[in-house]
DNA sequence: CTTTTATTGTGAATGTACACACAATAAGTA
DNA sequence: TACTTATTGTGTGTACATTCACAATAAAAG
């Protein structure tokens, strides 16, 4: 499909557009240049042309892009033309706010299942409408059976590992997972950690280095 | 205090071989080389080395780096030898999850205050010990009073750079912002972006440009 | 149809990060 | 003390990412 390797900071960036550009197509914007664009999202504009010059030519010379069509190309770049299912694995706490999240929707994300090994009316009474939670042995079939390629790992962190390799076991290709673990997958399975630690530590770092500048 | 400038990546891997290090000194590991720390946490032996030789030399030739040693020198050197406090905002689904998080301590964070427009029994009953609630308004005030240098904005987006701005008035120096948007602030203040959205459209390009190769 | 204008797409230059490979050196051993 | 061994700290080359700068070109104006 592709010709030539796509840095990763450039599928970040895709994203970002992405999310500017739905925000000017409500604004009514019909067309922008790199220039102005590179502006709102706080990027080089040289560098929104190069990575969009990673899948082809989308703009007009003199014009600028169309919103509306750079819009549907970048999704369909990033294979977000179409819903994806998601699998929650973990409704405590943090799953909980995931699932009450209304965010993934805009994006085009739905979570339709969520598993844990307690269920029980605290985690029943938390599912939201079309979201159905099963007790964690039927991750497999379950999530097999509705050919599920995305998951959340929402787990204590030393179970996180255990119900990576049972998703893989599943055929879920792509884990966003949340637990304080750098997890161990086939290299055709995708996973990006969310850190918190780190996050607030590298914060920590800049004020010192700053303060004790 | 910085002779050079660090690459944001080395201060995110330092991170990483922190909590490597806290993993070994748990087990009881005394001394390591570079080769075995970077087997575990998959880095390469020579980026460690090179990482911590932005900050000076903490190794023995034909040893390796004493386990509590080198935990202590990076703890210092991220500003991690003293405890931090850090106020939240927006206790909603969210900021709930984040108040039960049990993984903040083990960092040396402590949130120790949190503010909503709305103070209501739902969300005080949400307040762990130690963590006291007060309407937004006092926002300026508290964390003035505090001292406090850290705060996490967990409101709806649409508030979230008004948010921001208090903040910053309030003397915040460091902001992990859970909010889909790009915040403004003034290049004393250091900002993280928690961008669920956006992770969770990298997998999706990952998965994509895979099955379509 | 020709000229002007605006803005893309891209080669080349610069800057940044990574990995290799080895000299420097600390500790152990004879 | 001299020799051996292990492993760091770092100079150097390579790969990757960003920015610059401009030729290519589409649309608008004359
Ligand atoms: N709470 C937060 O704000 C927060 C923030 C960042 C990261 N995290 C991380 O996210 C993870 C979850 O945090 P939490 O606060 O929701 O914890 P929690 O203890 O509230 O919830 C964990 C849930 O996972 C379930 N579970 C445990 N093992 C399981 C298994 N093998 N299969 C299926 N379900 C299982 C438990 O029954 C529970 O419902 C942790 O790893 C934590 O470090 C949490
Ligand atoms: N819920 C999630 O799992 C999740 C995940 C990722 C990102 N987010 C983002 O985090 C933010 C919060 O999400 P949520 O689900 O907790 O939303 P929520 O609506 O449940 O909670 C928002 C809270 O912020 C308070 N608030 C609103 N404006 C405020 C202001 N100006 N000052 C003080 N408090 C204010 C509200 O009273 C409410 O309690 C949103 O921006 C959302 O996009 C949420």
């Amino acid at each position: 499909m592709r010709k030539f390797k796509v840095p990763e900071v450039t599928i970040f960036r895709l994203s970002l557009y992405l999310r500017c550009l739905s925000e000017l197509e409500e604004e009514g914007v019909e067309v922008i240049s790199s220039a102005e664009l590179g502006q709102r999202c706080g990027i080089n504009p040289a560098q929104i042309r190069k990575d969009l010059a990673y899948f082809g030519e989308f703009g007009t010379r003199g014009v600028g892009y169309y919103v509306k069509d750079l819009k549907e190309d970048i999704k369909r770049i990033m294979g977000l033309d179409k819903e994806w299912e998601v699998a929650l694995v973990g409704v405590g706490n943090l799953g909980r706010a995931l699932l009450s999240y209304q965010g993934f929707k805009r994006h085009g994300f739905k979570i339709s299942v969520a598993f844990d090994k307690v269920v029980d009316e605290e985690r029943l009474s938390a599912m939201p409408e079309g979201c159905t939670l099963y007790h964690a042995d039927k991750m497999v079939e379950v999530i097999r059976e509705r050919k599920i390629k995305l998951a959340i790992i929402a787990v204590h962190f030393s179970e996180a590992q255990k119900v990576a390799d049972v998703l893989v076991e599943a055929g879920i290709k792509g884990i966003l997972n949340f637990a304080p673990v750098r997890l161990n997958v086939p290299k055709d399975v995708v996973v990006r950690h969310i850190d918190l630690g780190v996050e607030l530590e590298m914060l920590t770092f800049f004020l010192s280095a700053r303060i004790g500048k």
